[in-house]
DNA sequence: GAAGGAAGCGGACTATGGTCCGATTAGTAC
DNA sequence: GTACTAATCGGACCATAGTCCGCTTCCTTC
């Protein structure tokens, strides 16, 4: 066999082989919904507003997304990638390499910047607050993973989400309607977690 | 003068004086809206049913209530308020007469039931996953008032905001994707409300 | 490189949330 | 009871999310 060519090699189940038109205008369509979000904000951007700019036809957005709520998910998607890439091999205090409740902190304060930077994204991408599956996945399992360094015992899933739950765009608005600002609420969610390391 | 008659007495500026009609077609929609939301569920009652079953035109519905969620709030409210009433004035260990502990744990444990109970309309009502500023108001300051009792000190707004965060509609979606039951919830919750509390 | 079939495309179409304004009615003053 | 005013009503109208299906394009196979 002369040609040893590139067989489909769909060994791996994960990106279900999409047709080369589809991927460029799914990146077509996330560049444009990107740009659009960025001029004038998730809420005045319309889905059409998207087909248009990149080039597609309307149901060509909804068949790559779903919904407008997909949409959104997966332009926060990319920036999740990126911040947990950080999370992940970035330098420390957040990224590997400081003391377990340093980077927990570290981990506290960024992931609330994270959420307060990307707010009308995520209230328009979530009809409960925000979450992704995956990316709620990401930041609770490594918050477990931290909680077991500094020495905590318990049902650590629960305690990972309910640490993680007051940092969700949902809560932080309530808070924000308050009064209460940033810093206030990071001093209060690292007395929160003081409290849960505390208690061993 | 023999005529002593109702003055308008506007004197407290709470309710701003509703036509009579105006009053008749609230609580027509109101009840009309509940109804439908019990027969097929919040997601499938459009505002033009309501509109329709209460007898009165689509921009009524709208002049009432603002909008989709906001007539879901509304619903919403008169549940809570009730729930409110039994805090407050219903038997122990939910309402008043039981230690503060027992009555933080019951506080948790009803809360759930009441959010799981109205989890369609909780989603339906808020872009943020439920709130409704005097609702959350009432459930941090009643908590803010136990755990006083119990003597912790520090930012008590936040620590009470920050324990009722993990009993939110968005959240408990969440662990119940994830295959955990209530009963878990709770136990959880317990295991954090203890650790508050013991950190003083 | 031609043919065949499947995946993908796109824009007309539908459903529903939300707005608007002329017609109507409750409440007030005489 | 009548006239007057302002609040309220209601349904036609608009914008946008989401669906559908005949047409096009890509990829494979020979």
């Amino acid at each position: 066999m002369t040609d040893l060519p590139l067989h489909p090699l769909p060994l791996l189940g994960d990106p279900p082989t999409e047709r080369s038109d589809a991927a460029r205008n799914r990146e077509s369509l996330l560049v444009a919904a990107r740009e659009l979000v960025h001029e004038r904000g998730a809420e005045a951007v319309t889905m059409d507003d998207v087909a248009l700019r990149a080039g597609v036809g309307k149901g060509t957005v909804f068949r790559r997304f779903g919904s407008r709520h997909g949409l959104m998910v997966a332009l926060l998607d990319d920036s999740e990638a990126e911040w947990q890439r950080q999370v992940m091999s970035g330098p420390p205090p957040l990224g590997p390499g400081a003391p377990a409740w340093e980077r927990l902190e570290a981990f506290g304060r960024s992931r609330l910047q994270t959420t307060v930077g990307h707010a009308d994204l995520l209230r328009a991408a979530g009809a409960s607050g925000n979450r992704s599956a995956p990316a709620m996945s990401f930041v609770v399992m490594h918050v477990r993973h931290l909680l077991i360094q500094l020495g905590v015992t318990g049902d650590l899933r629960l305690l990972s989400t309910a640490l993680m739950a007051p940092l969700e765009i949902g809560v932080l608005d309530v808070l924000r309607t308050e009064g209460i600002d940033t810093e206030r609420v990071i001093q209060g969610w690292l007395d929160l977690a003081q409290r849960i390391v505390a208690g061993g």
